[in-house]
DNA sequence: GTGAAAGCGCTAACAA
DNA sequence: TTGTTAGCGCTTTCAC
């Protein structure tokens, strides 16, 4: 026991016992003085602060974590962080989350379902109070391991029956149909839409949204026009290109996202073609990016500010809400047309 | 794996224990089945492993990490997630921490060192077993505090002295030097230049690099045409602004980093100007973007497979080798050329 | 108000 | 090979 002790203030880091030595309290005062329970006499607490200071002490979160239940981790598992959409969204989670006295648990699940397996294993081996799942609907089958471990969750795009989770919904309907009615206004008629993998499930609503906008406007549906890409740069390249080998051109371009209307940019570039005086493009997601386009990309804003709050609070109102009150299970986030310099109006002949 | 067991609603999650009196064992050969322990026999191994499934059991890491006195996650900061250049490389990092069986804690500094302050407090209370830290030179205070918890830790751009700091050098000199004679073999002898802010280390090494490069190739340096920016795109325009309002104007600048080409780009499209006709521009990083720019960026790459591979072996190192031994403290990232469409020879006569 | 003591779920030393 | 047991550093009753 003594050569415990000598070992102790030789060189260990010191823990929560060698500031209650030093400030000649019970390991339980220092415990009540940092968590702030009020019951700690201000004599007492003072001389805790103070060996606190003087030993540099940091708690331990990983025994806090154990004993008390709670690991103040948030878990956020994203489609693909190399889209700048997620990144900024990952920022404004963090900082909220940070805000509120949590950690953030972050992964990219690269649509690989393997790896979104390991994903959801290590979040609920780490004991996170909570997951938003920002994947936009290829999750499914993982997410039962979530639910099983009573983890609450809050999905974009999908609902999930199960007590513990909420869902965001995107309301893409009317961005899209501004940017529909946008273009239509300025005289075009034949719009051809990117869309994203069918195997993402806001990619699918993005679609639908597009063909009843249409109609809507009026327009007539081409099939031809509506091909399927893989949300990244190159699939833009490659959905241009087999639009370009139709027959017959659309004088505008809706995007599915921005990434892939960066990628219609570049081809149209490649190809000769000016934006916007031969052809329209218009994005979506308004990533920072988007400014920085030539020309600046006409698009539509999905705020990541408001979708991470959503998420946060969806989760903060599970975890911290006694079970058994009533918790919002439905949010929404909007979106909305921010018009640039890559839309106006159709060329007097057609296209090429 | 379907959900085998329907677990009553009032059961608690499965522990050690639980798959112990399942198993028929004790809770330790649970531990050691789990832990690939070379001792357990193959029949208690096998129950242990059928009870694990039925329970659906997941071993609680803060625990074992309490115990093992290892959190097995590495921490990783950036200088700012928001541009392109940090997920990419957090991308990469992850992945190989994954592969080796860590987790990553990742965090923003946004250049402010307040918010550095707690990301590297949350870093110590969270015990991570090393941090990358890469935000390129601004950092020395607070590091530390990391020093004194005898965290290691890898800096890039940054010598400290102490002993469980690495450093990765970067080599911007030969890309810059590629850059630089690329453009004078093209022809151009009015080169300027983009730096990033002077308070990160980086920038001001590749400015000097840049001093260098000009020199031996026997070009005058013009200070009016070394200008600071801050590496963010609006930054580029500012700085592609200021030039432009001097009696004498460069015919090609090369950038900090890319991202402030891209501010270039966009302000010398609404300037007018012809990439590469009127002007040649060069970016740094390479980030994945690069290529879609318009027209597509020459840029001096800085890969980031390679820095996020460089950084964590130096962390494995530190972490994992028995103190004292011989580890690598020193580890060098090289940079190289990749000409694109953005740089070209210089006008006949002088830009406008 | 304050302290003593009982664990949180797990690993590892030591026994058997 | 397997089991028993002592903690890891902390929070939280429960006494005083």
């Amino acid at each position: 026991m003594a050569r415990r002790a000598i070992r102790k203030t030789l060189e260990k880091t010191p823990d929560i016992r060698a500031v209650a030595t030093l400030a000649r309290v019970s390991i339980a005062t220092v415990s009540r003085t940092i968590n702030g329970a009020p019951v700690v006499s201000e004599r007492l607490s003072k001389r805790v602060w103070a060996a606190i200071e003087q030993l540099n002490y940091f708690p331990n979160t990983l025994a806090r974590s154990l004993v008390s239940g709670r690991s103040r981790i948030l878990g956020i598992i994203v489609e693909n962080i190399t889209n700048p959409f997620f990144p900024e969204l990952i920022q404004s989670f963090e900082e909220i989350a940070v805000a509120n006295g949590y950690e953030i648990l972050v992964s990219s699940s690269n649509s690989d379902p393997a790896i979104l397996t390991t994903c959801v294993r290590r979040m609920i081996e780490r004991k996170v109070e909570g997951v938003a799942v920002l994947t936009f609907g290829e999750e499914e089958p993982v997410l039962e391991q979530l639910a099983y471990h009573d983890i609450p969750m809050v999905l974009a795009e999908f609902h999930l029956d199960d007590p513990k989770a909420s869902t965001i919904a995107l309301d893409y309907a009317t961005g899209i149909r501004a940017a529909v009615q946008h273009l239509a206004a300025l005289g075009h008629r034949k719009i051809a839409f990117l869309a994203g993998p069918h195997s993402i499930h806001s990619a699918v609503t993005r679609e639908n949204d597009f063909r009843t906008a249409l109609q809507e406007a009026g327009l007539a549906i081409q099939k031809k026009w509506i091909i399927e890409c893989n949300h990244k740069p190159r699939g833009g390249v490659a959905g241009f290109e087999r639009l370009q080998a139709l027959a017959s051109q659309p004088t505008a371009i809706l995007c599915s996202n921005d990434m892939t209307a960066i990628g219609v940019l570049r081809a149209a570039y490649l190809k000769g073609l000016k934006v916007p005086q031969d052809l329209s493009v218009i994005g979506l997601d308004d990533i920072d990016f988007a400014e920085f386009t030539l020309p600046p990309l006409t698009t539509i804003r999905l705020s990541r500010v408001e979708l991470a709050r959503a998420a946060f609070e969806a989760l903060r109102q599970q975890a911290e809400l006694p079970s058994g009150s009533k918790v919002q299970r439905e949010f929404l986030v909007s979106t909305s047309l921010v018009i640039r310099g890559s839309t106006g109006a159709p060329p007097t002949q057609p296209a090429e």
